[in-house]
DNA sequence: CTAAATATCTTAGTGACTAAGATATATATC
DNA sequence: GATATATATCTTAGTCACTAAGATATTTAG
């Protein structure tokens, strides 16, 4: 699961490559797709980066025409991001070799099975996410009070 | 999954972060305890860094002592970098809450079901990798020469 | 023995990032 | 209704990892 995790994030660099976009760029589009419209702080907080950071992000998505800023009438401090799905399209052209990839394996899976890769995803994700707080955590705890973390189960390194 | 593979990725800028180590030097490390003592050119070529970034990238994996730089006798010209475990052990600790949250998740599924999982995670790698190759391939090959990714699956923006 | 190939390192320059503060708008308090 | 505080984004200066191109060292081929 490491190993196909890692070739995924191998793919997504090679996407932003080819799309001649930042990596965080493309995440950030990843993010608008499976949220929709977000506010731009929104996006800082997903992607933990900064405000700063975040504007350069949409200056260049918006540049690249991939996204459009849209004030917020009702509060107009916000500043809403939103993807153009006319020239956002483009982008989702160069998952489909990964998709088709991934549905060829679909295909020889039952949906009985596929129910269960699909269960299993979600509750992987539900899981990564609270661990993430837990490590997060880590950092604004004070190193005296942290809970000395036993190794457990991490028969580390010491490999061929 | 592709939430949690994203989720996967933020789990890991938060290691490299406590870790006070960046982004791609924790790759490395991920590889180097995959892969056991590789030479500088291979993490090259799996990160899709420049040798030059590598170098980089092993300068700071030194000095935190996290590996060691090794000449190969029989080819002087290589450099094989080698995980010191004592120190490399400290970066594992921080997989631990990740590792404890994915340990209670596959409790809950039969030996049947984990088999399933595992051999689509095996799959799964397969696809990507060589999706990724493909996706590659696109950017070699002259614009007029592509194969026109007709835009079939998808069916990508106009949400909420 | 020279030339070409391979593996890593070096250097100069670029670009995305952070931290801190500026700006603009909204909410709360008196 | 005026002032203070909070919120949301942007700006600026400076830092650091990255690339491209070439330097160095070693190996292989002719």
């Amino acid at each position: 699961m490491r190993r196909s995790s890692a070739q995924g994030v191998l793919y997504g660099q090679a996407v932003a490559n080819v799309a001649g976009i930042a990596n965080s760029d493309l995440e950030c589009m990843d993010i608008l797709y499976l949220e929709g419209r977000v506010a731009a702080g929104r996006l800082a907080e997903v992607t933990g980066l900064t405000t700063g950071a975040i504007t350069g992000v949409v200056d260049r998505l918006e540049k690249a025409g991939l996204v459009r800023r849209e004030r917020d009438e009702t509060d107009r401090r916000k500043v809403f991001i939103a993807v153009v799905p006319e020239t956002a399209m483009k982008i989702g052209q160069l998952y489909v070799p990964m998709q088709q990839a991934m549905e060829k394996v679909f295909s020889n899976y039952s949906d009985e099975e596929l129910r269960l890769l699909l269960r299993f995803a979600n509750e992987g994700y539900k899981s990564i996410l609270a661990a993430t707080t837990t490590l997060k955590g880590l950092i604004d705890t004070p190193p005296e009070k942290r809970p000395a973390l036993k190794l457990k189960l991490t028969k580390r390194p010491r490999q061929t």
